[in-house]
RNA sequence: GGUGAGGUGGCUGAGCGGUUAAAAGUACUCGACUUGAAAUCGAGCAGACUCGAAAGGGUCUCGGGGGUUCGAAUCCCCCCCUCACCGCCA
């Protein structure tokens, strides 16, 4: 969510991310609803201050001839009751009036928080302006070197010193067989019967596979874990609306969630499968006011991502690329909110991804995502793609020439989610600036606290399973059909070396 | 699924129709005392929204929503959540 007082004071900063990002959001109907809706509150304030003053004024007296009245019989009891309803009335006419202006208020708020909702982050100006992925820009790429690192390899065996500007046959020596070919000919995955029990979209990893798929998964968690010291999580994956609202996924992207409704408890809440573990580890605060002194919170999980890819009809079919459930290791951090932490930590997160790939042997590339690209909760993105050999178009002997394909994403929010999230720190009071001991009297001191802030917050993806199998096969791959199983997956495969 | 008890400020916890934004304790901040600390004493200590150039006002919030009332943390209804016991179950 953007600050309602930021768009008042400077609109067209925002008017400027819409278009930047191709969204079409009626800011100045926006303003208009919020220009009305402060008019009446503020009206409705003031009647009941009134209504307090009145109340004060009246209610004793109210209190006191009530039980006069009890006791009172006759004449002077008719007299009485007359003299209650008189009193009655100013306070009546002050309520009809509050009721009136809520009435109001009540009518506009539901628009007005929909479109609040829905205005994006601006993107930040360093953003490259664009209308689609193709206009992404490369900002660079890393290829392995010919001579595999210490323990990573052996020279000649997997992507050591591929280029990825070359054909594969060129680099390697032999034609690739493609992830959907290698995953049928070693049995690594079952797609017929994963469609026959799930539907389109589906797959049964088995045996090494299945192995392989656990193998990187572990690999990237103990990567956060144990060597950055994120903070392990497991968190929930069918979660309530609030926290697909919180966290930016709803309402733009509600038709790509599974929505289960829960079986008939009163009026329970729906509930939704999360597309990332993003959704639960940022919940986790959600309304939480933090001390500054526990950021930046770092923390990871991984979990089962489920996504309808509506709207994908007919793209991606084949293969383990665009699934409906896979599962992904992710990394968040909260942060205090300071831009250049918040960028630092952006590069941090990239850094791991990039060790992590590099650990692999898999060549990438970094693409600075253009404002047109970035969804509506960014302000800043950043994709590693991953060069996929069995992906793209033919070439004349139909062959696929290969094609770098997304495997890792890294937002930077500002505080856009937490905004949403309501999550905040209060920032360690700056002693000093106040100076006691100063020429004025010590009297009035005391009580300067520091206003609580919006936090940042930043995600990535470590490792995306079964996707990042792809390149993994792909790339190492032997001429005789079978696969290497890179080094640093080994200890995770009880030391299998070789899937055949 | 059944029964019972609850949800009040950072935490513990009073209040159960009218000077209660809310006692008390605790934590925290500042000051005094002290060589320093502890202890003690004094003061302060909720958030959001909004009006205002500022000083400073105003409104809302006692799980959430609705209702009764001149007036609700307190009464009524619905929902959510927590805890305990029973049943069932990975």
């Amino acid at each position: 969510m953007i600050d309602l007082k930021d768009l008042r004071e400077r609109p067209d900063r925002y008017r400027d991310g819409c278009r930047k990002k191709g969204m079409a959001v009626d800011i100045d109907r926006l303003l208009v609803l919020d220009e009305r809706r402060r008019s009446l509150s503020t009206q409705r304030d003031a009647v009941r201050a009134e209504q307090g003053k009145v109340e004060k004024e009246i209610g004793p007296q109210i209190g006191k001839l009530a039980g006069a009245l009890k006791k009172a019989t006759g004449d002077e009891r008719s007299r009485m009751e007359a003299e209650l309803e008189a009193l009655k009335a100013r306070p009546a006419a002050l309520k009809a009036r509050v009721q009136e202006f809520e009435a109001g208020v009540a009518e506009i708020d539901p628009e007005l928080n929909a479109l609040l909702l829905s205005v994006p982050l601006p993107p930040d100006a360093d953003v490259p302006v664009g209308t689609s992925g193709d206009d992404n820009v490369e900002i660079r790429r890393w290829a392995p070197p010919a001579q595999p690192p210490q323990g990573l390899g052996t020279t000649g065996e997997g992507p050591w010193g591929f280029d990825a500007k070359k054909p594969y046959e060129e680099n390697r020596g032999f034609r690739p067989k493609t992830h959907v070919e290698l995953v049928k000919d070693l049995g690594l995955a079952d797609f017929e019967r994963g469609v026959k029990i799930a539907g389109s979209r589906s797959y049964v990893l088995t045996g090494d596979g299945m192995l392989l798929h656990n193998a990187v998964l572990r690999y990237a968690f103990d990567t956060m874990t144990l060597r950055q010291g994120f903070k392990a999580m497991s968190v929930p994956v069918l979660v309530r609306e609030e926290a697909m609202v919180g966290t930016g996924f709803f309402p733009a992207g509600r038709e790509q969630a599974y929505h289960v409704e829960e079986s008939k408890r009163g009026g329970g809440h729906d509930q939704f499968l999360t597309g990332t573990g993003e959704v639960g580890l940022m919940a986790l605060h959600i309304d939480e006011i933090l001390r500054e002194e526990d950021l930046p919170l770092r923390y990871t999980t991984v979990s089962t991502c489920f996504r309808r890819e509506a709207g994908a009809a007919g793209k991606d079919t084949a293969g383990l690329y665009r699934i409906h459930q896979f599962d992904k290791v992710e990394q968040v951090v909260i942060c205090r909110a300071d831009e250049a932490e918040s960028r630092a930590w952006h590069t941090k997160m990239l850094g791991y991804v990039e060790e992590l790939l590099q650990g692999l042997g898999l060549p990438y590339r970094l693409l600075q995502c253009c404002t047109g690209d970035l969804g509506v909760k960014n302000a800043d993105m950043i994709d590693v793609e991953s060069w996929m050999p069995g992906r793209g178009e033919m070439d004349k002997q139909g062959r696929p020439m290969g094609d770098w394909g997304e495997t890792h994403s890294a937002s930077r929010l500002y505080d856009y989610q937490c905004r949403r999230l309501n999550l905040r720190y209060r920032p360690a009071a700056t002693a000093g600036a106040s100076g006691s001991g100063g020429g004025s009297g010590e009297g009035s001191g005391g009580g300067d606290r520091t206003p609580t802030v919006f936090c940042h917050s930043l995600n990535n993806t470590v490792a995306a399973s079964p996707r990042l199998l792809i390149p993994i096969l792909e790339m190492w791959q032997n001429a005789d059909g079978s696969v290497t199983v890179p080094p640093v997956l080994r200890p995770y495969m009880g030391g299998k070396e070789r899937i055949d």
